[in-house]
DNA sequence: GTGGTCTAGACCACC
DNA sequence: GTGGTCTAGACCACG
């Protein structure tokens, strides 16, 4: 369990968290019923303000995600891999479309797109695993 | 020459502009050399406050897009067409980039990704009006 | 007498024609006593607004550079040349004492200053003659 | 890092900001890292808008020598010492070229010139405290 | 608390 | 009329 946040990069703290433990949960690395750190630990882990680490576990009870045990500490929800997956692949069926569309509209013609497309995906299966 | 902003859609007004002048200075809409609206007749066009608009403006003269021409309004510049083509392509290839190397980052594989765009591909070549 | 002015290069229009007056003054182009074209032509022949041209004769006026002959049009003063070439001479000597200043102040030291100076000084004494 | 700017001098307020920042971490006074007045403090320090602050801020964010840090505050960057050295070279070389090619195309000779420039120099490094 | 955005309305120089 | 600058005060997201 291990995530990593980068400060200033656009996105929300927060918003980084609650994907990030979407995504472990998703991939399997957090698995039902298991507890996850606390808000204080993890706000230390990360050096990051406790509120941050709150606002985020908040977001993931209100998705059925984490659900808080009282006074064990937080804890995965039983159908939450399901959740995440269906929620992941929606996320992406999203932007790409949303992406896909502003090329279109902003002209880009379709064979042009589609080589964007095709070289984006060669460059990730390549470098697959540099994250950062 | 007819702009449109959504007020509350996340991305900040003057960025809205931002864009849809370079949007329509890369189709051709505005040519080089061409005045647009005044700072104060596009507010009072789009119902919006004329510092937005100025803000709006101010950005494109700093990428070299506008020119203020003193007393006389504000022009399309001669090299704006290149920089707005270019511009768009970047931003299309970069963004396609991201949500790529997320889904294959995420575990999606790389037929059902290539499935997802081409569904989105064919969405937005049908239905060319904007979804919002 | 032929002036030129550029627009849009941050010195109003106006000032470029004042400084251009009396520098031909200075030069000796124009003599005291001599007509010089009226706010109309000059207007029409810079492709100018009349307003602009007429607020830059007012001006020479107050510093009894021209002087408008009712209804002959306005000439040039008999101390004009006088005052012009020590105009000149005090614009330049502030302008360096300005630049100078902010230069030192920068914490720029002394030798690297004058290299600048000669520098420039090369410069334009090599290329005098392409003013615009 | 005391600033003090003076209304009404011709120069926007936020200009002054820019340059005295730019100043100021050129002569190291600021260093990459140091988080520099909030926005508001600034403001009410030098009892200017704290519009005008922000605009100053922004436009060093966009030279690269602020950035901002979500929550924190506002930042010196990395590589902002030798953006504003460069910068400030650079400035003063413009201005010097520009007074210099004045006073020849006006006819001044060279060595007065010279002696013009030598006298502004002695009296900046005599007077080092600022003329207003 | 921070920065980011927006509105409303003012004053200025320039043409 | 134009653009450029500034003030005053508001709301928001973020931490």
């Amino acid at each position: 369990m291990q995530l990593s946040i980068e400060p200033n990069n656009g996105i929300p703290i927060y918003e980084q968290l609650v994907r990030q433990v979407k995504y472990a949960v998703a991939e399997g690395i957090l698995v039902p019923g298991q507890l996850i750190p606390s808000v204080r630990d993890m706000a230390r882990q990360l050096a990051v303000n406790p509120n941050t680490v709150q606002r985020a576990y908040l977001q993931l009870q209100n998705e059925d995600i984490l659900q808080s045990l009282r006074s064990r500490g937080v804890a995965v929800c039983e159908g939450a891999k399901k959740i995440c997956v269906a929620d992941r692949h929606q996320l992406v069926s999203e932007r790409l479309a949303s992406v896909v569309d502003e090329a279109i509209r902003s002209g880009l013609d379709e064979e042009r797109l589609r080589a964007m497309f095709e070289k984006s995906l060669k460059s990730s299966l390549r470098g697959g695993d540099k994250p950062s």
